[in-house]
RNA sequence: GCGGGAGUAGCUCAGUUGGCUAGAGCAUCAGCCUUCCAAGCUGAGGGUCGCGGGUUCGAACCCCGUCUCCCGCUCCA
């Protein structure tokens, strides 16, 4: 069965060493989790794959720009002045007030008329720059990694002689106070964004955008989330963003319901327009072989990291009731341990030849290992499952006569007797040829 | 932000008319047994009962504060 509490799911996580809570030994803060090793791997992979899925193309590149940026570009980009503080509306003259400014009677000052309840808009987190603490001195952290990329625009597209339509892709973390957050890693106000802003040509872009669509939903699908679980979720009027022109979410089940973790949005020449009218910088794109000058429009795909963390984990869940036991089905390239090397006992002298074997194997991949020779044959295979590792070579007396091991697969369920010294093959194979 | 519930071992949880050295199952470790899918035997480690204060001869238990988590509402660029 599948994971119906996320409950369950943290407890996996404590226990197997996926997510920690933030400084639990002082009670833990709200809304922050630390990877912890198997965690770190998942995310890394994930990270992995998304990058070499977008910069091994030769239409996009990459960047990593930093958190911390001039505070106009927040202005520019319509966080400032969307942004600030618990501000309540007057119902009637549909004035706006700070809240902090109304008297205890909590009417309209302008009118007298009925306030909304205050709404924080206060979202961007706040410091310091340099050792004086004024308003001068006033940074904020990034509340998306996009801005990052539009300031770099003009600089990527001419180093790397680039031509529209291209991509500049970053994966960071990016900072929202966000007024409720929780669900486990779901909602938090550090995250890590894996961002791409597509450049196109404008009139070009309705097409861009169904591109985009349907090559994101792919990336999912390939790598082995439940066809039933994804959809995409258009944003109505209402929802909308103050820089989109078109947005669709891509939404999987969780236990709590359908929920966005990538969003495709048609930015259009929105952001490049406020930078040119904030910096006062030319950002107009060239196209050296028509000759025409234009400000493209982006299409933009943004995806949570710790989201899709979040849908592996719960996607590849399965719990086997009926003999108490707990699968975690990663797709292989996600899973963060590959392989477990395990002796059939822990005698001599099966431990060494295991450990030689755990040694070559080491030397010719680069895959994730582990050797565990405690605890019964099947115990063992239980905890790989439990980690949801993909295969367990097994090394028992016969092995040392006939130089052969068992490969045990995960998710077949089979057991396949192969020579030691075609191991790494077949499991090189078996990784490249899974999709 | 409001209301409700909760916080005791790595995990899941017992444990109050306040009173022995705070327990169980699982997990972990060592040894035995076992030639391929957990739970067999023997033993071990691990908790100042979220944190801080108070009441009391005595607090996991009562009171106050605080932090965190969960559910619902609200909110949600």
């Amino acid at each position: 069965m599948a994971v119906d509490d996320l409950s369950k799911l943290v407890s996996l996580c404590k226990r197997r060493g996926f997510v920690f809570q933030s400084s639990e030994i002082y009670g833990g803060i709200n809304s922050c989790w630390d990877y912890g090793p198997l965690g770190v791997e998942l995310k890394r992979n994930i990270k992995d794959l998304w990058w070499k899925e977008m910069t091994c193309r030769s239409d996009i590149v990459g960047i990593d720009s930093s958190i911390l940026m001039h505070p106009r570009v927040w202005e520019a980009s319509g966080h400032v002045e969307n942004f600030t503080d618990p501000l309540v509306d007057c119902k009637k003259c549909r004035q706006r007030f700070r809240e902090d400014a109304i008297d205890e009677k909590g009417k309209c000052p302008a009118c007298g008329g009925e306030l909304t309840d205050a709404r924080s808009f206060n979202l961007m987190f706040k410091t310091f720059m340099g050792p004086v603490e004024d308003a001068a001195s006033t940074v904020f952290l990034r509340p998306e990694t996009a801005q990052g990329i539009y300031v770099n625009f003009l600089n990527v597209q001419t180093t790397m002689r680039m031509r529209v339509p291209f991509g500049i892709a970053q994966i960071g973390k990016a900072f929202r106070n966000e007024i409720t957050p929780g669900n486990f890693i779901f909602r938090t106000r550090e995250f890590e964004q894996m961002e791409m802003q597509f450049f196109v040509k404008p009139g070009e872009d309705d097409k861009w955008m169904e591109y985009w669509m349907n090559t994101r939903m792919d990336f999912y699908r390939r790598h082995g989330i439940t066809e039933g679980k994804l959809r995409f979720h258009q944003h109505g009027e209402g929802e909308l963003a103050h820089y989109a022109k078109v947005a669709y979410d891509i939404q999987y089940e969780f236990p709590i319901g359908w929920q966005e973790f990538e969003g495709i949005h048609n930015r259009t020449d929105f952001d490049l327009k406020r930078h040119m009218e904030y910096s006062g910088k030319n950002l107009n794109y060239t196209d050296e072989i028509s000759g025409e000058k234009y400000i493209p429009y982006i299409i933009e795909t943004s995806a949570g990291c710790d989201r899709f963390l979040l849908v592996s984990l719960v996607d590849s869940y399965w719990e086997d009731t009926e003999n108490e036991r707990i699968v975690m089905k990663f797709h292989k390239d996600l899973a963060p341990v590959k392989l477990a090397i395990l002796p059939l006992m822990k005698k001599e002298p099966l431990v060494a030849y295991a450990k030689e074997i755990y040694d070559n194997v080491y030397n010719e991949t680069d895959f994730n290992m582990q050797i565990d020779f405690t605890g019964s044959i099947g115990k063992r295979y239980r905890r790989q499952d439990e980690i949801g590792t993909p295969y367990c070579v097994t090394i028992d007396f016969e092995s040392l006569e006939d130089k052969k091991v068992t490969v045990r697969d995960r998710d077949l369920m089979t057991q396949e007797r192969i020579p030691v010294e075609s191991l790494v093959k077949y499991l090189k194979d078996n990784f490249r040829n899974q999709n």
